[in-house]
This record gives structure tokens, sequence and C-alpha cells, in this order.
DNA sequence: CGGCATCCCGTGAACGTTCACGGGAACGCT
DNA sequence: AGCGTTCCCGTGAACGTTCACGGGATGCCG
């Protein structure tokens, strides 16, 4: 209703022909000011916006990417999706941001309407690699975070086994021995990040016996330290699966009056604004971000893609100052 | 060159005509089986993607808007996205994000390449609103936290004089007569939120006549502090112009082994993390976020737009634990 | 007064897709 | 054999804009 008017419909309520308003709307010149003016007052009368379709289709020069994220209020996503957003800007992308609240369906009603809005998708999808495919059909797809089969797909590693290993040895160098875990508490089991603690551990000839599952928050983090020193009194360090639960480790343990050494994963910002501030297994997030709209860039040009090994994100042990 | 391929092309490589390849990628019904493989077939190996814009051109369903946010790190601009994106996203809408990083240059970037992608913009514009207008021809514009003029523009206004009384009312009922500021350091000169303070301090029969500037992060309100303390070291109290300035006191108080209440402002999750938890006035973030894309919407569709005082978003004193 | 340049403006075509329609082939029924 | 259905498939048209081109006034100069 409100958007059936066209150019034709300013042309002859200005009494001139489309090509006429079309220089007016976008300042071509070989126009006159009067006319010009005419056009413009016309234009606004009637409330006239150009179609985005229709100028995109004989003006093909802007290409957009969908970002797709779990949640944009976790301040990791938001790091990457900052990173990605400067990477897009720099090549004069737009990007399409979607939120998928960590949930299948959600994902899936996204992916099922983003197919006519974007050139190549990027993000942390969760799907099963035939249903991507299918609502994807022929748009490049970098994944984050999880392993592609498919060729049709690319995907971002994230290794963190180095940097976990060097959290130990902190720990260990600083004369700790009675090291524990929060991780996160899922069904699926034991996260990659408890596996790298795991065998960091090994290699000092340490066990791996105060594990507790931790809800991915601060109160979650707090609670499961509680539960887990209930436990095991001697502790004197922990290693956390992420920095929220590390901060409300961190603040649990104030609590309780016990001086305990903690080591987040993440290196997020928000590390900087607790006293102390949190030491942390750092990921590049500006990294991930950037190698993420890189390797959409090679597949939408049809340049050569990055290598799987070029495609790793190394995970590093940032020293602040809670261990 | 990669993007050449049109669906005349798969048509010809498949030996059918258009519309059978049309048929067979939307899957349309009407077509054998076998026909469709092969079209299919030769589509993944010709590489097509199908154009959006031809495809919107004739089939215009699916609106987007542009949401223009001068930093997504802001952990305060990433709650008004999210919560921006989560009432796009119940429309069925598409948001393309944008970071300006707070340059008026990024800005005037962003808004001429913005035109041909979205159907309105909302967020955060610094520029002068003739420039706007001349970048965003009769798109529909909605501003936050910045009065407009032109009838052009529509605009989020955020009312804090409430809220910041409510908090020089607490400071004041719990026994604080000396209390400061810490408000951000601008040429500009002082801020909306120390005119809230200096009214709702004369209210008191107050002076506000301990203020300073700083730097808007965790360690600029560390270091302000610290000046302002050095000042005037008989302040029991501060007020602060954002929460990460007030977490950076906070924390800066703690060190210098003083005792003092503390009072944000902007209501973050984030001032959940620290310990104390952060007392501070908040803005409802979630409503700011709706509240524009509703407007937007009126806009769009050509509705009764919402009145100036319905688009006031009020601020709240959050009492947690810092004052 | 003729010629030419300059300034405006309009007309056909094209972009790539989907919709509406038409039509041929194969099949079943009377 | 004739006729109606069903199943596939193709052809024109349309979406709204910009580009390339053409052409009528107007002014200037010789």
């Amino acid at each position: 209703m409100s958007q059936k008017i066209t150019i034709n419909d300013v042309a002859s309520a200005a009494g001139v022909s489309r090509q006429t308003v079309s220089r007016a709307l976008n300042d071509k010149g070989e126009i006159d000011g009067e006319t010009k003016q005419r056009v413009l007052d016309a234009a606004r009368e009637l409330g006239y916006r150009p179609s985005r379709f229709a100028r995109g289709l004989v003006r093909p020069d802007t290409t957009s990417i969908g970002l797709v994220i779990p949640d944009l209020l976790n301040p990791f996503f938001t790091e990457v999706a900052a990173a990605a957003l400067e990477a897009a800007r720099a090549r004069g992308w737009h990007v399409v941001v979607y939120e998928t609240a960590a949930s299948l369906a959600e994902e899936r009603g996204t992916l099922e309407v983003i197919g006519s809005q974007v050139d190549a998708v990027v993000g942390y999808l969760g799907l099963p690699e035939t249903e991507l495919d299918r609502h994807t059909r022929g748009m490049p797809v970098v994944l984050i975070g999880r392993e592609h089969h498919s060729p049709r797909f690319s995907s971002i590693r994230i290794e963190g086994a180095g940097g976990v290993r060097a959290a130990v040895d902190h720990l260990v160098a600083t004369g700790h021995r009675r090291i524990g875990m929060l991780d996160q508490s899922l069904p699926t089991g034991r996260s990659d990040r408890y596996r790298w603690f795991r065998d960091a551990m090994a290699a000092h000839g340490l066990a791996p016996d105060a594990i507790t599952g931790a809800a991915q928050s601060v109160n979650g983090g707090a609670e499961a330290l509680a539960e887990l020193l209930d436990q095991r009194p001697d502790l004197t360090a922990v290693f956390t699966f992420n920095d929220a639960i590390a901060i409300g480790a961190l603040r649990a343990a104030r609590r309780l009056g016990r001086e305990l050494a903690v080591i987040g994963f993440d290196g997020l910002q928000l590390g900087t604004v607790v006293d102390p501030e949190l030491t942390t297994v750092a990921l590049d997030t500006r990294r991930i971000g950037a190698l993420a709209v890189e390797q959409a860039a090679r597949l939408l040009a049809g340049d050569e893609p990055l290598a799987g090994d070029e495609l790793v994100v190394q995970a590093a042990l940032l020293l602040r100052e809670s261990a």
C-alpha cells in the first residue's frame, strides 16, 4: 500500500520522465535546478522510496554476508562479531547479523530466510551438514569452532591444547599441585577444554580428580566452586571452562576467605574489570572473526581458499593477576 | 566473473528452460524427478547462485533495517543491539549492523552505502540532520538518545532526571552529604547526566562542587577517582557518568583503602560481575531497542507513528551493593 | 543566418527472477 | 476412435531501476 509508489508515479506527479527523477535523486547532473527541486518535492510528497532490489539488479556492486551468532549478550560472541564486522567493513561489505538463541529451531528459521538476503554465511551453526546444505544452496558457508566433513563447507578450528598446557605449567611452576576444574555441565559429557586440561595435568603426573560441572554464568561458577571446595578443601587452584565461570569462582573464593589461584578460558575484556584481573587462556577473537571473513571472501571470489591448517586459532595463556 | 552465471546458463547447461530451473531450485513441483536432479547437478557444477536482487524484485516480501551502533564492544550498545535484533526478528525482519567507531567520517561512509541495502535506519547517528537527510532520502530514520528537529526524523529520548534524583536521594538518605561526580571528559562541556546530578543535588541544598572528567573506561574511572579524592579527600560517595567509570572508581577506592559509595549509570549486566555489585541508574536497554524498531515499523507501514511522549525511556535507580 | 556546442530531457533496453498461461504427450475411460 | 485428465515443460510478461543513446531548445560565434 505505502510501498506501491514507483519512480513512474513520482515522474508523472512532477510532470517529467523516469530518467529525470533518477537524475534528481542521485545528484546526477544534466538536470535543471528548478526541475530537480520539483521532483524532490514530489518524491517527498508521495513518500517515495526507491526499491533497493531494482537498484541492486542493475548495479550489482555490493556484497553482504550473514553472521550467525548464538547470543549477542555473551561477550565472547560479541567480540567475534565485532571482529567480523570490522573485517567486513574493510572490504566494503554489509553484515546482516542473526541471533539464534542457541536454538536449533531458531537457526533453521534463520537459515530459511537468509538465502535471499546474503551472499555468504559465517558463524556458529549447529544444524547437521545435510540440512545446512539444503538451506544454503550454493552459498559459501564458514563454520566457526566446529569440524566439517562435506567439501561444501569450510571451518575455523579452535586449538586450545597448547594454551591450557601453558596454564597448567604455570600453576605447577608457582607451586600448585592440587588443581581442580570447573567444566561446563552438559549432558553431552566432558568438553574439549576438559580433555586439554586432563592431558596437561597428566604431563605433570597429576590426576584430574577434582572436576565438577558449572552453569555457564557468573553465579554458576560461584555455586560450583563452593560445591567443589566442599568436597576438596585442599585445592589451591582451579581452571575453568570459561571466563564467566572463573569470575564467579573468584568471587566465591574471596567470600569464603580462601586464597585460590583461578585461570579462566576465553580471554575476554571482561576479565580486566574484576579485581584481581583474571588470568586466562585467551582466544584471539579478532583473528577468529577476521579469518572467517577472509575465507568467505576467497570462497566468494573463487580464489584458492585457505587450507585447513591456516584456519586454526591457537589459544594462549594470558597472565594477569588471578594466578 | 564468478557471479556472471544466471538462471539461463543453468537452463541451457541442463537442456531445459528457465522456469524448469526455477522449479527445481524452489521445490515447486510440476517437475520430473530426473530432470530436477539434472538441473540441480548443473547448478552445482556451474556454481550458480540466484541473484537476491532479482528474486526480491518480483517477490518483495522481506524488509530489512540498518542498525547503526558506535561500538559493539561497549556493553551498553551491545545490549541495545540485542534488543533491537530481537524485536526485528519477531517481525521477521533482517538487521544489517553497522559500526561507526564513533567517527563521523565512518558514519558518513556507512550512510552513503546504506541506502541501497535497507528500508529504514535505526540507531546512534551523530551527523547533522541536513546531511542525514541527504544520505537517507525518504527512508524512515529513528534516532536514539538525540533530539531531532525536522519532521523527517523520529527519536527516542532518554530521560534520566528522575533516576538520578532517586540516586542522590538514596545517598542522602543513607547519610552522605559530600558527594562527587565523575563526568565524561569531553571538550563539548558537561553532560546531561551532570545536569541531572546538579539539579538533584540542588534539591537537597547541596552544591555540586566536586566534579572531574574521566575517560570512558574502567581505567579512566580509576584514574579520575584518584585525582578527585586527592583534591577532595572528604568525599563519601560518587556518582559517575557510566558503569565502566563506576567500576574503575570502585576498584580505585578499594585499592586506596577507602570506604566509598558508588553509583553508576547505564544499568549494565556487567555491574553484577564485580564485587560489590554495582548500584546504578539503569536504562532499560530492551525498551530502547524495542521502541526504536516499533517506531521504524510504524513509519515503514505508514501507520500513525508513536508520539514524542511515548518515545521516552526513563532511567530508574537499581539498588545493588555499592551504595 | 548557418553551424555548432551546451544544456536538458525522454525513450528503448537491460538486469535476473518468478508468475500466469498455454500446450504437447501419455494415459485411461466410454 | 474420441475425449478428458494428468503430468511436464516452455513462452511472454512483469517487477523497478539505471545505462546508452538520441534529440529538441537555446545560445554563441562567425
